[in-house]
DNA sequence: GTAGGGTTAG
């Protein structure tokens, strides 16, 4: 037991120095009112009475003490307070000095009636228990107070001076507050200070979560622990895996990571002693793992905690039937359905939304409705799988018709739901129907749907105007998505990132580079939304344009940006950089992927193949290809087609021919059709004419497609040797073939064939090619 | 639940 100190005053002087007295009768009686008001859980929160006191004796003195005391400190009148507190030889109870501290409404004149009483308690037996109540009293008043911080930990220091020891409710309150106020290493020094008998759950809760909250992941972890000892004072209870969990799956929080896996490692101890994650948590931690790809861990987790007793609900279950939409795992979503049927789990609205999403982006748009006639009609009533389907089903079937090309059943759900209660077509369904009536080429029903949806007053969206441009665009009509978008913006509604890509992207497709700057710059100065993508599509416009003095200033502003390059628009500089022959703006591309960590791919090393391949440094290619190999990655027909091709041009056809027999036998990477073409141009080109033909036989037994380069390299040939009749079997067989005659086709043979008099047999092809094409 | 992008050989 201490021994109180009670030469307190000199310190305690200074300390009522630190304490604003601002006690005024108003304040004291809001206080008051709101002691009463307040429903305190903590069941330590207000001392026992003494077994020798009853509680009406008890109160009597609180009210005549707190009376005695309403006015000034310096008006008090010890003789009478010392008559009430001390005239009988026992100390005043823990409660009662508590509940007069307390009501004394401000911690300074509750200081002073604490250096009162401490002074002349000193003889009582019993009387730390009653000092510890009455300081924990002045804790609380001190709380309330503004600038309480450093009011609090200075009291604290006072009692410890004064060996006045902490009862567990006033060690919670300052290890709480004292954390709440970030005076985190103070708040952890009252709880180390603190006897560890003391330490009970309730206290032990405050200091992990004051721990977690400032990032000191492993002292909490240490207290959690000492918490799971079977004979612990203070063993862990609901609220210690409450404030566990809810701090460590915030997705912001200080201090060192900690993977989800060791969160689960957690839920599962906990649950070993019967504490289980509430629903939401349960569901955020799925979330989590499932957002990490650790599909088969959430998929533990939640099984494990149903084992384990707890109380799992639909809504953990479909954050891991998201997870498993997401990879096509069929046979686990059923596996699931039918664990929550067994145990009792109902499916909800949402549920069922998954499994009809996932139904239809797998284009099982059958059995999407199926299920959705299933659960509305209500033929399973008795089997607990009826709900009302909901807007998102609805529109969730809808875009599933539309994107199989089913427009005009999804316009016939979106009336059957304007029949049901609550389940309104709104801007989703319009935007899916726009979409879906857009990409099957029929612009009209898309316009009119628009104009539907804002006479119905369903306002459009970004997404509305995007779909709109989108389609725009896709036919052409470049002016019309400006004009379209300039028009939305005028009514509100702002184009974003989206907007601009497919801007971007299409007046790059028409070469129309100009425009495509000036809508990014536009986008810029709008100061809207931008992403990485739209800065990608500009530079793979201004790359493919040879424009790379323009596509290395958007790098740089992408970078300005905070976004980074990623492997494709890495490839897609490389490539542009290759083709203006910048040999040293390659290799600085490729080193600073190396520093950025992107892998280069196959796309990468066959690019830098074919340049050297092509520049006729066939060795740096084949040094490029043994890199390429040692890297793990796997040459492709496009590495074989660019050594193939610069043999061909070296002149060293037999090398080529090496190579493409190799690729069938040994690498194993069957010979394409624009390898064939290579092969077929550069032999028909020296005349080596038999063998162009033997390679197209070739082509038809390995099933390779010949194409109309593949008839216009052989065409060449035939008509150099004069071979008519191999000609003429050629024809047929590129209208067998439905190969599009080109301008180079029609070039080759006119020319020939009016100058040997077959013109007959020329009408007759473009005749077939027609009946072919209208046939196609 | 709905919208956008980019790459390599002839």
């Amino acid at each position: 037991m201490n021994t109180l100190s009670l030469s307190a005053s000199k310190h305690s002087k200074s300390f009522l120095n630190l304490l604003k007295p601002h006690t005024s009768k108003t304040q004291s009686s809001i206080f008051l009112l709101s002691h009463h008001l307040s429903t305190d859980p903590d069941p330590e929160a207000e001392p026992n009475p003494k077994p020798n006191q009853s509680p009406k004796d008890d109160d009597l003195l609180i009210t005549q003490v707190v009376e005695l005391l309403q006015p000034n400190e310096k008006d008090w009148n010890f003789d009478q307070l010392h008559h009430l507190l001390f005239s009988n030889s026992a100390a005043p109870s823990p409660r009662s000095l508590f509940h007069i501290t307390r009501r004394l409404g401000a911690s300074s004149k509750a200081l002073k009636f604490f250096e009162y009483v401490s002074e002349n308690v000193a003889s009582a037996p019993d009387s730390t228990a009653s000092l510890s109540s009455s300081f924990q009293a002045i804790l609380e008043l001190a709380k309330r107070e503004p600038t309480s911080q450093n009011k609090l930990y200075d009291l604290y220091k006072m009692a410890k001076e004064q060996n006045i020891p902490l009862n567990i409710s006033a060690a919670a309150l300052l290890v709480r507050s004292l954390g709440m106020v970030g005076m985190v290493d103070e708040a952890l020094i009252v709880f180390n200070d603190l006897d560890p008998g003391l330490k009970n759950t309730h206290l032990r809760n405050a200091a992990i979560d004051v721990m977690l909250k400032s990032g000191c992941v492993d002292d909490a972890l240490k207290v959690l622990d000492e918490m799971f000892d079977p004979k612990a004072e203070g063993r862990v209870d609901q609220v210690t895996g409450d404030i566990v969990l809810s701090n460590l799956l915030k997705r912001e929080r200080p201090g060192r990571s900690f993977s989800e896996e060791d969160i689960v490692g957690l839920v599962l101890k906990f649950g070993e002693h019967g504490v289980y994650p509430d629903s939401m948590k349960l569901t955020k931690l799925i979330t989590a793992l499932c957002r990490n790809r650790k599909t088969n861990k959430a998929w533990d987790v939640l099984h494990d905690v149903m084992r384990l007793g707890g109380d799992v609900k639909a809504a953990s279950c479909n954050a891991l039937l998201t997870c498993l939409t997401r990879g096509n795992d069929f046979k686990r979503m059923n596996e699931l359905m039918v664990k929550m049927k067994e145990m009792d789990i109902h499916p909800d609205v949402v549920t069922f939304g998954i499994v009809i999403n996932s139904l239809c982006k797998s284009r099982r748009i059958d059995e999407a409705l199926e299920l959705f006639e299933k659960i509305s009609g209500g033929r399973e009533k008795s089997d607990g799988v009826s709900t009302e389907p909901d807007v998102v089903i609805y529109n969730t079937l809808i875009d599933g018709l539309c994107k199989v090309g089913r427009q005009e059943e999804g316009l016939r759900l979106m009336e059957k739901m304007r029949l049901q209660n609550g389940c309104a077509p709104n801007t989703v369904t319009y935007n899916c129907l726009i979409d879906g009536f857009n990409k099957v080429g029929d612009i009209e029903r898309g316009c009119e749907l628009f104009h539907q949806m804002k006479e119905k007053g369903i306002t459009p969206s970004v997404i509305t105007l995007n779909t709109m441009v989108d389609c725009l665009c896709k036919h052409g009509r470049l002016n019309s998505a400006i004009d379209f978008l300039n028009e939305m913006q005028r009514d509100g509604v702002q184009g974003n990132a989206v907007t601009y890509t497919t801007l971007i992207t299409s007046f790059c497709n028409v070469n129309n580079i100009s425009m495509a700057m000036e809508l990014f710059e536009q986008m810029l100065r709008d100061g809207g939304s931008t992403d990485a993508i739209v800065y990608y599509s500009l530079i793979s416009g201004l790359s493919q344009a040879g424009r790379m003095d323009d596509a290395s200033s958007v790098v740089s502003k992408l970078k300005e940006a905070c976004f980074s390059l990623d492997l494709v628009s890495y490839n897609v500089l490389i490539n542009g950089f290759c083709k203006k022959n910048k040999l040293d703006k390659v290799y600085e591309m490729v080193q600073e992927m190396e520093s950025a960590g992107v892998k280069p791919d196959s796309i990468t090393y066959n690019t830098l193949i074919s340049y050297f391949c092509k520049a006729g440094e066939l060795t740096t290619g084949r040094r490029i290809l043994s890199k390429m190999i040692n890297e793990g990655l796997v040459p492709t027909a496009v590495t074989f087609g660019a050594l193939i091709h610069a043999y061909c041009l070296n002149g060293n056809t037999d090398k080529a021919m090496k190579i493409f027999r190799e690729m069938g036998s040994k690498s194993k990477v069957p010979p394409n059709t624009v390898i064939y073409n290579i092969l077929i141009d550069t032999l028909c080109k020296k005349n080596e004419v038999e063998l162009a033909i033997s390679l197209i036989d070739n082509m038809k037994d390995k099933g390779v497609r010949p194409n109309t380069a593949t008839f216009n390299a052989l065409f060449k040939g035939l008509k150099e040797n004069n071979l008519l009749e191999k000609a003429f079997e050629f024809m047929d067989q590129m209208i067998e073939h439905a190969c599009n005659p080109d301008y180079i086709t029609m070039e080759i043979l006119t020319e020939w064939l009016s100058a040997v008099g077959e013109t007959e047999k020329l009408r007759r092809f473009v005749q077939g090619y027609e009946v072919a094409a209208s046939t196609a």
